[in-house]
DNA sequence: TGTTAACCGAGACGGTACGTCCAGTCTTCGG
DNA sequence: CCGAAGACTGGACGTACCGTCTCGGTTAACA
């Protein structure tokens, strides 16, 4: 194997990529990024940058994740208590625009092409989602939370309600709101919380 | 009075260009997407379509949104039973690989860029959500719906949800995951749905 | 014939378009002149222009010849006076910026499109050149000037040279050189001047 | 120092383009020239038309004198055939259609804007009417040539009265006027030529 | 201790698209 | 029927980026 040979990559050019990505990101949004742009904010050529990332769209998921690690969810023992607090961190992490016009960022490389979207949330939300997913059967299993419950729709609402309310421009992504969130989501995942009465029908059309 | 005076805008070429960008963006995804080929596909000139939409994103917000006037949750009397009607039939839509691409392209045209959004997510899903709303608060008043539930923060969690799924490139967003978001939902709004027990926590970091 | 049906053509657009023909000519010379800008500059509609004339060329030429009719050489007996004097009078048209601009144009009209040269020509300097012709040839006929002479020839280095100066930007188009160019032809043109002694050869190359 | 860094301009991009504009210059006139064709035609992105030539004027020279270095006249020791010889290549040279169409070009070129104009003029006729008139000083030196004669106008005489007959279009730019012209100039600067009898008048107005 | 391979910055390459201007035509209303 | 207003298709403008290639010049591990 060929592995080792010749210059190793720099891994300050690696740094002040991302970082000029970020900046670039917070400044002007996805749409006006460009990799000449980073290249010359990072004081690197062009290729520096292709050697590593092979478009906008991992070059950003990267340059997104790499800042913030996000934690999911702690777990106390109280799976409500945990839920809350994790939800409001979020809040308080998108309450500071540069970290929600990051967030923009990597919705709209994923939404831009569905071709790198797969990879992207999969990198993205994957592990955020699966730690919620695994705290939530934790509580089920600890008796905290309905164990019929579908967990992943529940992740999805709660993922989803947030990245919508980000999109949307709700800048004030209020602590209020999240609580009416909290509220109704824990409510139906009570262990005695009643079934609903509808009938599934057999079949519907848009 | 500058009204009346002049050629009058072509009707037909509006419906070519909107076509035009439909079919663009089910082919190849908001990304590829360019005036250029949108003027060319729909056999016009580009100024005709700049004198119509000074950028991508309102066009294509119209576009999408003039070919489906999605209806919001119809009113027989039982809010659970229009909700799941409403849910599967945004769910059966999506299954259309089409809509999921102009569903995509929407979002991607609204997260590209922050001055755009506001406006985009208002015209998009503001009505569709509106519906929702009016009739979560017309379940509130035939008490079918807790009173005391933050309605909005329900409808973002279901408009959220679905999105996020179709993002993910989820594309078989299925109904098994629909009806678990929608047990959670609707349990949580039971009007004998027990309250949560855990107290609010006085201010978190993220 | 349905002549004089319907409203008669406004003489007033016609003069308007013409000024501002003149305007933009001298204030931007000819490349940035554009039928949409004299439209506008005339408050005229685009149709009005092109009813009347059918490009830019012509309409340049009619702009700058209604203008300025130059007359040709006076003739008071003497040949030798009045050429000078008649070059005079053009150093001191040309001393004008705007009058410079003007003829400017005109060749830039001509040399663009070989097309609308010749008609172009036969239009501006057409008269005027045939003018000074048939004032060298009355010379000729009253012995003032040898009889052998090409006279055309004599024009065309008189225009020629004056129209040289003036492309060439050298903006002091100088009385001085005027009397150097009036100096050599006349003396050539001179009865007892002598012949040239070199023979003609019989074929060159470039 | 920003000096030999990165790659080097390719030299057979520049050929091709410089080919590409004299093509179309002699094909269409220098109207239809355009820097996208210019481009198309060279099999070349427009940038790099752009990276060397700011617009279509100074391009249009050099592609025009690229191609014909016209050399001065020669020094035989004889001003007459000198002249006469020189006179006779230019005849020659412009009796091809494709040079007179390049020399229409370059006249577009100038006087189109009078910003380019004299930058054009410097390169263009500058270093050929300089070597005329240095020909013609030898002249004067040796005796041949009138001492007190207005050599440049001379010269503007014998350029501009080419130039202007093949603006003109008069496509047959004869030998015989070309003739007419030496003969008429030659006269005028022979040493015993006789001086001219008029005064000069005091002022005139065109 | 060279040689060699991969890196580095810089920047040119052929292209695509941008958003604007203009050419020349067509279509409306109103005089 | 003319005139102003202004929309129409089409083409060119000059700029920004794309992703690739080509320079001269490091920087290591291999031989």
């Amino acid at each position: 194997m060929t592995e080792g040979r010749g210059r190793p990559r720099s891994t300050s050019a690696h740094r002040a990529i991302l970082d000029a990505t970020r900046d670039l990101l917070a400044e002007n949004g996805y749409a006006r990024l460009s990799i000449d742009r980073v290249a010359a904010r990072a004081e690197v050529g062009k290729q520096t940058v292709y050697r590593r990332w092979p478009s906008k769209a991992p070059l950003v998921a990267e340059a997104v994740l790499d800042g913030s690690h996000a934690p999911g969810p702690a777990d106390t023992g109280d799976v409500h208590r945990d839920l809350r607090a994790w939800l409001y961190g979020l809040v308080a992490f998108m309450a500071d625009p540069r970290n929600a016009a990051l967030i923009r960022a990597l919705t709209a490389a994923a939404a831009e092409d569905p071709h790198d979207a797969e990879a992207l949330y999969e990198r993205l939300t994957g592990p955020q989602r699966e730690e919620l997913v695994q705290r939530l059967r934790a509580g089920a299993e600890a008796g905290q939370v309905r164990a019929d419950a579908d967990l992943d729709a529940v992740a999805d609402a709660l993922v989803g309600a947030l990245l919508y309310q980000t999109l949307a421009g709700n800048d004030s992504l209020s602590l209020r709101r999240a609580d009416g969130l909290f509220d109704v989501i824990t409510r139906g995942l009570r262990t005695d919380a009643p079934a609903a009465t509808t009938d599934r029908p057999a079949a519907e059309s848009p």
